[in-house]
DNA sequence: GGTTATTCATTGCACTTGCAACAAAGTCAA
DNA sequence: TTGACTTTGTTGCAAGTGCAATGAATAACC
């Protein structure tokens, strides 16, 4: 048995990495728009997907369902999206962004995709198997 | 400009691969010997490194000191750790694990190696240049 | 149709977290 | 030595989190 090293464990690198990126991502430019990474989440995905439930959010964007509604509130609170009751089945939560929603996310999605270039940038040739790499730990069940 | 789609958004790919990992090794290894992540950390550093404050924990080991110092007053009361006032400079605190500890760990890291194993064999011919992408991203100042 | 199950979103609770503030200990220079 | 500054670890506080429990709405079954 090798001595362990936690600096080569893989588990840990990769959460190491991701709460980098996650960081500079926020620090960067989610903090100057008061969003935070779960806010951010849920506002992406109404973005691309026009009005959607909680439990769609919660399938598609891997947050807990508790997670989604605490952020939906507080965007809500904000402004930045409506929250209406489904009236076709009325458990239903339909979010949509607001005017002020939108406006934000087309100051925020220049900036992710500026981001998401520089990142890819700085791993160079690596990223297209790094990339199927995340493809294939999201699709698997572990 | 391209529509947004949080799915093939680097870091998003990167933060649900990394908390999918992360969690299914939780839920496999450490949640029946009950120690968290932060502690897991905590503990592997120890274990490979001796005797060693609090403050290299957090220079080494990714954590913010006051978490560590949790984590740490955590494992002190369950007994797998002593924290000692280093004598030569009383300001630090020397944290060694203990014979149970060592028990412990001793049980957990063929756990972390099989796991690794799996998810190596997993990722199969991308792993290289997965983790060289780690080993950048780490690197860098972001 | 009426009863039982299931689904959906929210909330209470205990716990963790990050950050700032803090006290104690050490360093340094005059 | 004294006094200002720095370093180290802990803690108070506000906020976020996961999980279980809840209430409301719908589906499924006899």
């Amino acid at each position: 048995m090798p001595p362990f090293a936690l600096n080569d464990f893989l588990p840990y690198r990769l959460a190491v990495a991701a709460a980098r990126v996650s960081r500079a991502f926020e620090r960067r430019y989610m903090a100057e728009t008061g969003l935070s990474v779960s806010e951010w989440r849920v506002m992406a995905h109404l973005l691309h997907e026009g009005e959607v439930s909680v439990r769609e959010i919660e399938a598609r964007v891997d947050m807990e369902k508790s997670k989604v509604s605490r952020a939906a509130s507080r965007l809500e609170a904000d402004g930045m999206i409506t929250k209406v009751v489904n009236p076709d089945d009325r458990r239903l939560v339909s979010l949509s962004l607001t005017d002020k929603g939108r406006a934000l996310m087309d100051k925020l999605i220049p900036m992710a995709n500026t981001f998401q270039a520089e990142l890819k940038a700085l791993l160079g040739p690596d990223v297209d198997q790094f990339d199927t790499a995340l493809s294939t730990i999201m699709k698997d069940k572990l």
